[in-house]
DNA sequence: ATCACTTGTGGGAGCGCTCCCACAGCACCT
DNA sequence: AGGTGCTGTGGGAGCGCTCCCACAAGTGAT
């Protein structure tokens, strides 16, 4: 550790006072150009962009940052081991949301996983030394105790989702209760008498709400829930194989099963295949997510479609704001800062 | 952009001279201590760290950047779109490696897709910023610029796989002619008389490498090799499914086929469960790479391992030497500079 | 003509470190 | 005695920026 590399300050780089040497000018005018202050004349600002194109000229970052007190870095922080990351697509599409959004800007995006005690250590050392502008917690369940760290250094944060119907951190969350809702709706339209669910984990808020709008979906019928027909999976493909084969236990009766999510449905599925029942005329089965398990399953599953990438790329704006804000978050209310995003049914072969 | 935050010098966040007020002693001692050299007394050590844990010192690392010219940050460069990134396993398993060899450190990995213009427009600002210590390259095509512009900024860079024999920068590399080979030698033990190979995109040397193990082993065994037996994939399950039926074409007779990835081996499954033919007993299949897929697959693919998560660490260890190493890069050989580890083939039931 | 703004500009001070020179203190040789 | 090393230490200088004060020059109202 702290082997100190030799030193590269190989004659090369040009700084900020050689552009203004170069441009005839002074440093701070160098500056307002480079950060795009308005408070620079036309010619004054042609003849230094010249200069900085001449000497290919590129802001010292670190320099910058001890100056200016920010890093124009914010952090992804994935609360879960890396293969969940790889093999959840919620995780590539929220990516890919939040890689979009942030190319408009100069800030720089960083991946952190921290799945285990140790990477957790390693996080909190990384918050404590403000290497970061903001953070954007993704999957956060209901007993972590990450969001009010952050809330303790006063670092800016977005997270994905709620803890609680009374998340105090700026969140973007989709409308799961309506989602499941629908869904229910939808299976009991198609004659559906015995619409059983598989429950995602309770200690993540939005898996409840699921259940909820499951719920209400069925009294709003006139029916009467029987909690024999909700069962908690984990998430997981074997969680979903689990949770079937309780429920086929329960109710050989049923014929419908709304799953808490794809991959849930997809273990589901299995053990629906196994037992010989057929795929909608016995069972109808529908997902959440709409991910692309559900376009290629067969039959291609009916599943609620969250907009994911719109929300990586909302979680995004909402960040930026906080960050350029600034004032002690105590002071201000949720207002605005907290926003649902609408789910969509989407109605395949399955149901 | 630039919207300047206000700033946040919190009264909060202790510097290296307030530790060295409480302990009594100089800058540079604290200094030291913090970077672990070993000319400090133990005495003194003592009395830094008892302030340094007092006040919850956290070096400030913009301001080390600055003084010291270097990051403590290393960048894993992915010229993929991000969809490859997730799709492949390829990838995920490297990224374990390198995150967990980098765990020993104080390293901090940066994740950077450059899978189009404006993506690598971005990347070559970055790099030109000089804003990680070192590059880990993965996944490069034979005319990728991208070696040559960090050899050219003077960025010590890592190389996963070679671009060609005779490849100019450090690398890590697998055997890909020794697995090419073993899996053809395995399937003419198995007495298969035609063989044919679906190869991956020839730009990519590992792909070329493991076609001319697939023609040697043939020759050792003093079959002659039928050139139309040899047909280009793309490393996708679409183009491993094109290159089948054109093989079917040309030969009906053939009874084994090697595949260059496990991705394109099933897409051949397909095409060959669709015209009948059954594996392994009317044609063996062998895949490369032995991922997830291969150990899923029904029947399970023999398949070549790479010891990819090795090759992450292996990777970062020669990218952490060359940092530290530091003289003009064109004056040192690249002895010991270049592994090459063993693949090593998995038997299953496919062949 | 004077005052009161506004606009554009230069440059000092300072961000929190690392690097390195200088030097004190002590041992061990001639 | 006088060298000649070590080891441990303090603190100046400087890294390349941003922030902000000061001020010149222009504009318009009085």
């Amino acid at each position: 550790m702290a082997a100190h590399g030799a030193r590269n300050r190989g004659g090369g780089r040009p700084t900020l006072e050689e552009v203004a040497a170069r441009a005839g000018v002074g440093r701070g005018t160098v500056s307002r150009v480079i950060n795009g202050s308005p408070r620079v004349s036309d010619a004054t600002r042609a003849a230094v962009e010249a200069a900085v194109a001449e000497l290919g000229y590129v802001p010292n970052t670190a320099a910058r940052a001890l100056a200016a007190n920010r890093t124009d870095a914010i952090a992804l922080v994935v609360p879960e081991p890396e293969t969940r990351f790889f093999a959840e697509p919620y995780f590539s599409d929220m990516l890919r949301g939040v890689g979009a959004q942030l190319a408009e800007t100069e800030m720089q995006l960083l991946l952190i996983f921290a799945g285990n005690d140790r990477e957790r250590q390693r996080l909190a050392q990384y918050l404590a030394a403000h290497r970061v502008d903001g953070v954007l917690l993704v999957s956060v369940h209901a007993d972590d105790p990450l969001p009010d760290l952050l809330s303790q250094l006063e670092i800016p944060a977005v997270i994905s989702g709620r803890r609680s119907a009374r998340e105090t951190l700026p969140s973007v969350d989709s409308d799961n209760f309506a989602g499941a809702y629908a869904a229910v709706e939808h299976l009991l339209g198609r004659g559906r008498r015995v619409i059983a669910t598989i429950a995602g984990r309770l200690d993540v808020y939005g898996a409840q709400r699921r259940v909820d709008g499951y719920r209400a979906a069925l009294e709003a019928a006139g029916r009467e829930v029987d909690e024999r027909l909700v069962v908690p999976g984990d998430f997981t493909e074997e969680g979903g194989r689990r949770a079937m084969t309780e429920l086929l236990e329960r109710s050989p009766e049923l014929d419908a099963v709304f799953a808490g999510s794809d991959v849930m449905a997809a273990g589901a599925r299995q053990v629906l295949r196994e037992r010989g029942r057929r795929i909608p005329e016995d069972v109808a089965l529908v997902g959440y997510d709409d991910s692309a398990i559900a376009r290629h399953m067969d039959p291609p599953l009916t599943s609620v479609r969250q907009p994911i990438e719109e929300m990586g790329r909302a979680m995004i704006d909402l960040l930026l704001a906080e960050i350029a804000d600034r004032r002690p978050a105590a002071s201000r209310t949720l207002d605005g800062r907290q926003l649902v995003l609408p789910n969509e049914l989407v109605e395949r072969a399955s149901s």
